[in-house]
DNA sequence: CTGCATAGTGCATTATATGGCTCTTTTTGG
DNA sequence: CCAAAAAGAGCCATATAATGCACTATGCAG
């Protein structure tokens, strides 16, 4: 996932479980200015920053291998 | 994923790779040291830092939700 | 034991992420 | 159209990530 993938990510599954971004700042302890930043796409957050966002929201930061289409 | 697991993912893939931090480093454009660092658990690595050294190494970020084992 | 390659660490500097406040813009309902 | 809610953005102080350099520690081959 590129960076602009992972911001439509989480803007859509904030979206989805219709929270603002003001709830999932205060439950999950990161910055509202933060938030706004990162979903903006003005951010580069820390890894322990975004997977704070990440598990509010039910997620999870993974590393994958990405051969997904090898050869086409 | 938690944090030590990414940190173990990305040393294994490494390993399995052959290719030294020092390698990953010139490769990824990340500084030798912050590689170091974060291999060793010290860091708290940027998002973007993250990326850069999975690229090199094949893998990608990802955000995935974490539903594998809803109700056991 | 010796030497070499790879990995980990201390220190200092610079760049930048975090986060509070305030204000503006956009979105949403009535 | 209006007002309230939510999102985006400027300013700014503080914390910390990124990075180079030098040194130490570890593992391995001879």
């Amino acid at each position: 996932m590129h960076y602009a993938e992972l911001i439509k990510t989480i803007k859509a599954r904030r979206e989805v479980l219709q929270v603002t971004q003001e709830t999932v700042a205060e439950l999950s302890g990161v910055g509202l200015r933060t938030l706004k930043q990162f979903e903006s796409g003005k951010g580069n957050p820390t890894l322990l920053t975004l997977q704070k966002i990440a598990d509010v929201l039910g997620m999870e930061v993974s590393l994958t291998i990405k051969n997904i289409a090898p050869n086409k």
